[in-house]
DNA sequence: CTGTTAGCGCGTTCAG
DNA sequence: CTGAACGCGCTAACAG
């Protein structure tokens, strides 16, 4: 292996052009005859030549690093599934571009953090994760054009359809008095699994049951063991987290009462180890990775069709 | 908010010194009176001076970003929820550096894939988890002093104490039948685990019942089944990860074998939702986010104490 | 201890 | 369509 750097330089000597026609032809900005263009092309690939990501980045402007914002009320929310799993799949998509992730912790009141990430140099793309539209607004304008929000508060699954189709399964399976746990009242993405659930207690004659949760186990347990308190012949639960989903499992069984035969329960999300609990948790999976991907690539600039991403029910045995 | 930009040259103007003298002041490197010091200090203060990562990175010839290379037979060792956590918790640590993290993921045979990675210009330093003795020795040059080793394979964690104390507490809440589901043959550090266990057995006069698991349920699953069948007096079941301990309880749970009455079980690594379970799974936590930020600033060539990070026994339920 | 002089490796104006 | 400059913002050698 040879000594490891052939720069911009060395490629442009031995195709006998200037650094400038070969930046133009290795970055595919600007014209280039074909034959330069081939020449340049065959002496890149003879030298091995690997473009300086860092250099290159000083002169164009760009940055280096994706930073990755997840907006909470608890700062420990980069321990949940669903953020750490998204940062390895940006930190995984981004990895042959030569540009990294950042993690950051923004709480419900962040202008002052995006106005501050707006001033950073070193930022190449911002991806937003439990955002608000009235924020999405505000962005600082450098940040416009290279933000793309991702998850919980992002349109891009298609979370009224999943858990639309929770709960037509609950229902088709002879559940008729189904709760339901919904998310933290900050997020303005939590209206619409409520909305769908409306519409089908609605439609269908059911008794609407509604608790809030926050996505949390905690949170969970208690609104399980309100719901059976307030309303005891309750005979499903759904939830649009699967941390949610354990916790009233696990409250449902200290109760005593047999999931999913006195009451079924489904989750959100499909965590890693969903299904090797036990009972195995009934839920909604959703290509994180791809999300995620798909994410980092569009605030890098990218056009990326706009898919809605499909939010599959994956039935096993809690409902 | 002031037109973004304050230069290095705007600082060294307003402080009334050179621009070498005021880069020697904030980057802490070089000689600098008292004087000059405080003067560029409150110059940049002043100015809200923040230095452009990027042109740092290209003058110095340090890269932009951390890699973190994970090793494994699997490819979707990249979901598995110890690897997302640290990946989140390095690209935290790193945020305020300006430096992100790339994810990537590692064949057992991976010495052509760090042969590329060493001549990677924008690679500021390299963090590897699942690694083998031997591949440490066989790195590049080019990465020796730039990489950090973290989690199984490492010695960043005393496992061998927590699986020890948690096999104690297996002894002392009276089991006398306990089995074990170690790690993965190819992974070195599966090693101690199963040191601990057998000193365990051989001072107590117990029977040693060892299964080889690899971190996954279905491998948990099936161990359990076969522990089961071949020693059926068992009487507690010790991991050496929670995924292992979670097909176990669904396995026991199956052959409706209770627990932890019948059966004990524990687990390792405490993932977040192993306290949401149904028992409640009893495991070792382990300070990961510090676990992976010493990593990958040690990687980066800060001098961190090597502390051996401590194994804490969680009991929950199930044992 | 300090200022001056050079680049780091590449993109990007401009003439031609 | 191409090449010659210049500059990104900062650090690193050297002299002084």
């Amino acid at each position: 292996m040879r000594e490891s750097r052939a720069g911009l330089a060395d490629v442009a000597r031995q195709a006998g052009v200037s650094p400038a026609t070969a930046s133009r032809v290795l970055t595919g900005s600007g014209p280039a005859s074909a034959t330069s263009r081939a020449a340049v092309l065959a002496a890149a690939e003879r030298l091995g030549y690997r473009p300086h990501p860092v250099a290159r980045q000083l002169a164009s402007g760009s940055g280096t690093r994706v930073v990755f914002a997840v907006r909470d009320e608890r700062a420990d929310i980069l321990r949940d599934p669903f953020v750490t799993r998204a940062t390895t799949a940006i930190a995984t998509a981004l990895c042959p571009d030569g540009l990294g992730v950042s993690v950051r912790h923004l709480g419900l009141e962040c202008a002052a953090d995006l106005d501050e990430l707006a001033t950073d140099r070193g930022l190449a793309a911002l991806v937003l994760a439990g955002h608000d539209r009235a924020l999405l607004d505000a962005l600082p304008p450098r940040l416009r054009g290279r933000t793309a929000v991702i998850g919980a508060g992002g349109t891009d699954v298609d979370s009224a359809a999943g858990v639309g189709a929770l709960l037509s399964h609950l229902y088709v399976i002879g559940r008729r008095r189904i709760a339901l746990i919904s998310g933290p009242a900050w997020l303005a993405a939590s209206a619409a699994p409520v909305a769908a659930y409306r519409e089908l207690t609605r439609s269908a004659g059911l008794p609407a049951r509604v608790v809030r949760g926050d996505f949390t186990s905690d949170r969970g347990r208690a609104a399980a063991r309100a719901i059976l308190r307030r309303w005891p012949d309750t005979d499903a639960i759904a939830t649009v987290s699967d941390a949610t989903a354990l916790g009233a499992l696990q409250a449902l069984a200290a109760l005593g009462i047999q999931v999913p035969d006195d009451v079924a329960v489904t989750g959100f999300d499909d965590v890693p180890l969903a299904g090797a609990v036990h009972p195995a948790l009934s839920t909604a999976t959703h290509p994180v990775e791809e999300i995620a991907a798909a994410a980092a690539r569009r605030a890098l600039g990218e056009v990326v069709p706009t898919t809605l991403f499909p939010s599959s029910p994956v039935l096993r045995a809690t409902a």
